[in-house]
This record gives structure tokens, C-alpha cells and sequence, in this order.
DNA sequence: TTGTACGCGTTATCAA
DNA sequence: TTGATAACGCGTACAA
């Protein structure tokens, strides 16, 4: 079992000196033909690569992207992932994961563990836990520390980093529109509590649809789910809320809901109560799942191109990452991705 | 911008030598305590820790995992990952991720990458197109680096590592059987042409039940499905094929499906055609997805129990890992996960 | 054209 | 009790 051939074993096997051999490999015109073809040739033989351990420690840069989320299983996360990993290994980075579990806590300790020399820089999107408990001592620590951070989807508003997030409050908005247009005169609203910032600007573009047909919102019609239950007891109690939600008030034509879960979970418990979809109840999720395209029937959602915020997000840290020559000020920037509605047979 | 506080900077600020202050934050008995003391309060107080770079090079050893996947918009691997992760954690680890991207050149740049001292090992599932060339000398090079290497459900069988499979033999073998013994007569069977090596197993299985009850197969309930094609046009062909296999074949009233995809798909054809579920046909499939949980009627399927894959894989890889007063010959086990019929509504 | 010396941040060993 | 030195693997400025 050999380890892996470095320097200075070409080196000594070949009896020059390693910086002969470092120069060799470099292709310098310092180095004769005779003894670049030599080493070239061997390091051809046995493989070599330079260790990225040593450059890093050199250059002091990892060359390595630390993405921390709250879950890895979730559509949107993954996606979001491969969308860091496609511009990362494009620009030469590699990306290291952490998850936070929704914790505070093992947010923390992740943030620290990678950012001891790890990592150049975060892409992260704060737990649960976090939101609620608004502490973010740690993203400043980092950031004081030198290193950059880029926040997206559920980010903190005013914390002085690059941000990528989803038009949320718009594209709630649009969604509500369009279930006016169809005809909808009740819309009923399942959203999750205000501590999750994505959930709060969704509710948000949903009062602001109603305001703009100058429709009086009614409070009846919105439901606030806390989804820090765990998600065996979850969908129990979710499909029992949203009965109530449908008992209470007669006659809804419309749901919006803020993910895809409980866009499906109202669709179930419509059809329970005899509702036809979309003749009777028109119903529009917020979400890049999957469950959407192959549910029955099929789910009109607000797509929020999960990709390509990975993707841009590891555009604007590298990028930071790699002007260095930057204005003496700091420079934030807040990408907002637009979203898409795309409609399937759960609305008119 | 300061950057991160090192023993240099803390050794010149306090007039002590650099290996005073490591001692004397290693709490070293060598150390006095009045110089103990002032070293390890400045520490805090500059949050001082260690540069993981600086150690990894220091101890050949970087505490890092490399997991390399196919695709990680996947329930399955995303739920291996986390499994990973988790116990990488636990265990004192990071997790790296790679993408193949289902492409050969992908998985071997990938890999060469991470072998060159960013990582400790690699847990990996080989790409469809490597499972077609079977072009193993990565494999190969990694592990004469000495590099160990896990392979998990999508594996090399005759690949001297460790390996994490799930049983797809005996898991499509019963499921099957349970069409079997629910009544059905004709059985069909969706699945992937034989290179992907998991498809195969499941064939087998899947002729193995039928011979165990003296059924003749019949070529013609078998479709093997190309899926090369991309995710686009996949999903009309794959309707179509399927629309095929029900119309060459009248009263098939049982279908086994080696994944959730076309298990959904084949419901979805069967309705069309007039067919209820699970009264005139009765489906199962292959897979630890989300869509089988949540699709009209639910979907029976075989769980692979992604998670623990990932955890065990860990357990495997970090066991070799720290056990380097291993015996002289290598030890490879292969770990076979049992799968477990998950019950619901596509089955009487 | 080649080699020496240095530094990246750390720890272990040995000397003072 | 403290400090100097070497080493991990690499690249580069400078000396030979």
C-alpha cells in the first residue's frame, strides 16, 4: 500500500533537487530540456499530483466552497446544491456540505468546523431554529474573520452579505392574481408561521393580491401551520387543520399555499369533502418539487429555479472570492431570482 | 478585514515563543501556570483555533470524506448522503461532495481531485456510463494510493472494498411474491436494461419469485426500459412503452416497477386505459422515494433504507480509516442492507 | 541551468 | 519552564 508520490521522492529517485523537480513540472524555462523531459516522464509514470493540502496551506486559499443548509433531503435544497456544485467545479472549487438539521446549535458548530481553514467562503440558508431565535453572532464572527458569506432563500435582512433569494412576496402574489382571474372569490391561504421569513413575504403578496382587487381579507381564510412538529405527526395534523380551515368556512374556490406539501395536503382533503379540482377548488403551490408534476391532479406551482440559486450564489462567492483588487468598501449585492408559474391542471 | 488569529500572532503579541503558546494551550504540563493562563485567556479572547489545513498536512490526515453520487436531486442519495453525514459528524468528520453527473469523464476528474490530499476516502455509487464501460482503473489507482474506497448500491461486485448494497434480489424477490400471493396471474415487469446493475438484480428477482411458484415467465411482461434517454422525453416515452406492455398483453393484473417513477407512470397508463387500482391491477415498486407516500392511490413499494446505507457506509470508512493496526491482509466486507415491503393502497 | 532558503500553521522532539 | 528546530508538501525569490 503506497502513499502517494510527492516532490521530493521524485527528487531523490531522479538525484536533482525538489525545486529542480517543482520547476520541471511547471514547465520553466529555467530548467534544461533534457531534465524537464526526465522529470516530466517520471511524474507521468507514477502519477504525480500535487498534494492540494500543501497549496492550500501555502496559498492560504482551500480552493473549496462550505455550503451549509438545514436539510439535504428537500427538493429544493438538493437542487440548489447541484446548482453550487455545477458553477464550483466549473471555476475550480470544490464543495464541502454541512447541515444544520434546522438546529441552531449544529449550525454553529458546523460554521466553525469549516471555517478554521477549510473553506474560503459560505453559502448558506439559516434554520429554523435560527429565525426564530434571531442569534447570528456566528455569520458575523465569520464574516468579521474575512470570510465571506452568501446567504439565500431564508436569509437575514439586514446582515451585510450577498444574498440570493426568490421573489417571494411577487411571485405569491402573481399566484393569488391568477386564482382571481379564474374566478376565485375565496381564496383560502395555508402559510406557515411569521418566524420563517420565506413564509411571512408569501403571506404578504397574498394580502397584497387581495388589496389590489380590493378584496377584505378575511382571517378565517388564512391558516398558520407551525412546522416545527416532526414530520411523522405532521401530516396527521396538517390534513385535520386544513379540514377545519375548509369546515369554517364555506364555499372556498381557491387555495394558495406556501409549499408543495400543503398545496397536495389541501388538494387530499378537498377531495375528501367532495370537491372537484379544478372545477370546484383552484389550488396553487409554492415550490420546486417533484410531487407537483406527478400528483393527480397535477399541481400548479410557483417555480423558484432552485438551480439556478445555486448557481448564482456561488457565482457572487467566487466572484468575491476572487477580486481581491476590490473598492476599499465593502460591495453587497441582493440577486432576486424571478419567479415562474407554471400551471398544470389544478387550476383553470 | 483581519484574518484569522494564528500562534504566530498570539506568540509575538505575548513575547513568548511559538511552541509555548501550542503547549500551553494543550494545557501541557511543561507549561507554568501564570504563562498557561495569560496564553489561554488572550486565546479566547481572539477566538483562537487551530487552522485545520495546517493540521491536515501536519498529520496526513484531513478528517474529510469524499462522497461521489451520481445525481443529488435524488431522494435516495440525498437520504445516503445525510446518513453519511451524520455519522461523519458524529465521528469527527467532514463530508465533500462530487457529482458525476451519471458521466464517466465526471466521476474521474471528480475523483482525482479529491484523492489528491483533500480527502481521507471515498464513499461512492459509480455513474450509469462507468457502470456501461466498466472502466474501473480510477477505482483502481485510488485504492493503490491507498486511499479506501466504499462502494454503495450501485457497486463493482468484483471490486476488491467495501461495499454497501441493499438485498434487490430478495426485496423485488417478495415483493413479487406478495403480488403472487394476492392473486395476481400475470405479472409484468418495468424495469432498466441489464448493465445498471441494480435493475438486473431485480429482474432476477423478479424471475426467481415466479420460477419459485412454477410460473413461466413471459418475455413479453417484460420491458426494459433505456434510461440513457434524458428526463424531458423521457417521461412521454416511458408512458408510451408502458401503454405498449398493456395493450400486447391483455389481462395483466400485476406490475413490479424497479423504481417510483415507473411505478407512477404504470398506474398512471393502467387509469387511462380504464383500469382501477389495486382492483384490476395491483402495483409495487422500487424505491425510497416521496412520490410513492403521496400519489393517488399510494404506491406499495420496497425501501431501500437510504439513510442507514449512508451511515453504515460511514461506519465502514472510518473504521478503516482509524484502524491502522488492521491485520495484514485487507479485510473487505459487503454489507447487505434488507430491504422492507412498505404496504399501501396499490395493493389489496 | 540548478540548488538553497523560506514560509504557509502546526506539533513533537530536543536543547537550553 | 521555555525556546529553537524539524517536518508535513509545495512554490518561488534569490544565490550559485
Amino acid at each position: 500500500m503506497k502513499r502517494k508520490i510527492t516532490l521530493k521522492q521524485i527528487a531523490r529517485e531522479l538525484e536533482v533537487s525538489i525545486s529542480t523537480v517543482s520547476k520541471a513540472l511547471r514547465n520553466s524555462a529555467e530548467i534544461s530540456e533534457d531534465t524537464k523531459q526526465k522529470v516530466q516522464a517520471f511524474a507521468k509514470l507514477y502519477n504525480y499530483r500535487p498534494n492540494n493540502i500543501a497549496l492550500s496551506l501555502k496559498n492560504r486559499k482551500t480552493n473549496t466552497i462550505g455550503i451549509i443548509i438545514p436539510e439535504i433531503v428537500h427538493h429544493f435544497f438538493s437542487k440548489v446544491i447541484r446548482g453550487v456544485e455545477l458553477v464550483a467545479n466549473k471555476r475550480g472549487y470544490n464543495v464541502i456540505v454541512g447541515l444544520s438539521n434546522e438546529s441552531f446549535s449544529k449550525e454553529v458548530i458546523n460554521m466553525e468546523m469549516l471555517a478554521n481553514g477549510s473553506i474560503d467562503g459560505f453559502i448558506l440558508s439559516i434554520s429554523k431554529e435560527t429565525q426564530q431565535l434571531q442569534d447570528y453572532h456566528h455569520f458575523n464572527e465569520t464574516m468579521s474573520q474575512g470570510m465571506p458569506i452568501v446567504m439565500f432563500d431564508r436569509v437575514v435582512s439586514d446582515m451585510n452579505c450577498d444574498k440570493v433569494i426568490v421573489d417571494d412576496l411577487n411571485g405569491a402574489k402573481n399566484a393569488v392574481e391568477k386564482l382571481l382571474r379564474n374566478g376565485c372569490k375565496s381564496i383560502a391561504l395555508i402559510t406557515t408561521k411569521d418566524y420563517v421569513s420565506v413564509g411571512k413575504l408569501r403571506t404578504q403578496g397574498y394580502l397584497e393580491a387581495l388589496e389590489k382587487h380590493q378584496i377584505q381579507p378575511k382571517a378565517d381564510l388564512i391558516l398558520k401551520i407551525d412546522d416545527t412538529l416532526d414530520y411523522e405527526t405532521r401530516l396527521d395534523a396538517l390534513e385535520n387543520e386544513i379540514k377545519q380551515l375548509f369546515k369554517a368556512n364555506n364555499g372556498i374556490d381557491g387555495v394558495f399555499a406556501v409549499n408543495e406539501l400543503y398545496a397536495l395536503s389541501a388538494m387530499k382533503v378537498a377531495r375528501k369533502l367532495g370537491l372537484n379540482i379544478p372545477e370546484d377548488v383552484q389550488v396553487i403551490g409554492f415550490t420546486d418539487g417533484v410531487l407537483s408534476k406527478h400528483s393527480t391532479p397535477s399541481l400548479t406551482t410557483v417555480s423558484q429555479h432552485a438551480q439556478q440559486m445555486g448557481e448564482k450564489a456561488a457565482d457572487l462567492l467566487i466572484n468575491k472570492l476572487e477580486n481581491n483588487i476590490e473598492t476599499e468598501e465593502e460591495y453587497f449585492q441582493t440577486v432576486i431570482i424571478a419567479t415562474e408559474l407554471i400551471e398544470r391542471e389544478s387550476t383553470k
